[in-house]
DNA sequence: CCCGCTTACCTTACAACGTAAGGTAATGAT
DNA sequence: ATCATTACCTTACGTTGTAAGGTAAGCGGG
């Protein structure tokens, strides 16, 4: 015990908590932002509140409720936009939608094994699908739609993260990793060579192409109906 | 020590080595879909194959290399199909795909911050972009068409299993839950009544349907330039 | 005024984790 | 016969999530 003479560190002389939900949220994100998901730990989390480990456990059941919340926190980040065409305004939302899984891009590995959404995450779902409602597509061809395009959000998030290198000019050592196993892989060589290595390319770009393809055949699917 | 009274417990008898490469790697796949990638520690690895923790060390580095191999397992198990046109064979690689990481569902979520692909993984790359190339895609068209394609393989995947149910007739408790906040989200209470609920609904299915309008989208990108 | 309840945080403790450091028994080469 | 290498083991350490229980402050009712 070398924790001070009398009590404890600081005897709570005011009255207002010093935690709250969204607080140790707040934080929670800050963190994982800042240094990775794995660098967020109950102890480190508390230390940058001011408080100790078990004092979370008041506000949070355990670590994984935690992590619940913070993932509501990232969809409460996507914005919905209200004005447009439903092209336009389900355009501007996948964007956004990238955006924020991009500023915590640890928010995807932590999708599976979630348990029920939380209420951020319903309200983005229930705006969505009623844009699409709004808009002439039916309960099905909404099913469809909703299910293709957050596919391809999500997944091109994963891969923008899992991707070594996302700029050309960062992609030095592993691309020289690929081409020492030079002859066996031809078509990556072009394709690295020829695309991905030529000055001021990235593959961030990629995205609004592949959106534009996916929403021309959210309108053909739209018209066909 | 309660560990024999001689020395420790199965002094090698046999000269070839009980561990490899393969085998641990096998073992960990085998214990991360049977009980989940949380399950997957080194202890319980090495219990199962029969040694002791530290053993595997000699054969991976450390936990993430090990990981790391796993994946490119994954990925060795997605076959490349070598007969038919451009779009269906894409379209069985596509499917194929999505099984193999639907029977190792904690893949996805360890591709985030993952060293360089393993072999088999780049040579899968190598084979898909060959397709694409040989069947009339420009580079750029290629590169497009594959971040597209994969995208959506990804993310329907990670949406498929973060998903609380999968077919219409397990998805009693999380739909009360949402209905109790009943007239809050009004759109995803008719998805849900008119299309989800309904039975011999598999969310599934949705996989085929999307990736119909990918490769649509795709053809169409190939004919342009 | 005091007494007990609730709220919000703290202390201690523990089992399980990844892995560093070093040991050892068998095999193969010289 | 010696010695290095291979393949596995023992022990130990620091870190993790969290169970169990403590405590101080504020409040409401008698």
């Amino acid at each position: 015990m070398e924790n001070k003479t009398a009590k404890s560190g600081a005897p709570q002389t005011d009255s207002r908590p010093k935690l709250s939900r969204q607080r140790v949220l707040q934080k929670a994100l800050e963190i994982a932002d800042r240094e990775g998901i794995q660098a967020l730990t109950m102890r480190r989390l508390a230390q940058e509140l001011g408080v100790e480990a078990m004092s979370l456990y008041y506000h949070f059941a355990n670590k994984d409720r935690l992590l619940d919340g913070m993932i509501d926190l990232v969809f409460a980040e996507i914005e919905l936009p209200s004005k447009g065409t439903w092209k336009s305004r389900i355009r501007s939302r996948a964007i956004s939608a990238r955006q924020a899984l991009g500023r915590h891009h640890w928010a995807l590995g932590l999708m599976e094994s979630r348990t029920p959404p939380g209420p951020a995450t319903l309200r983005h779902h229930n705006a969505v699908l009623e844009c699409f409602r709004k808009n002439g597509f039916s309960v099905a061809a909404a099913a469809h739609a909703y299910s293709l395009l957050d596919s391809y959000i999500y997944g091109f998030v994963l891969q923008e993260f899992s991707l070594p290198f996302t700029t050309s000019d960062q992609a030095g050592p592993v691309a020289e990793s690929i081409m020492a196993a030079a002859g066996e892989y031809p078509y990556l060589i072009e394709m690295a060579t020829e695309h991905t290595l030529k000055p001021g390319y990235s593959y961030s770009d990629e995205f609004e192409i592949g959106l534009e393809i996916v929403l021309d055949g959210l309108g053909r699917l739209r018209d066909e109906a």
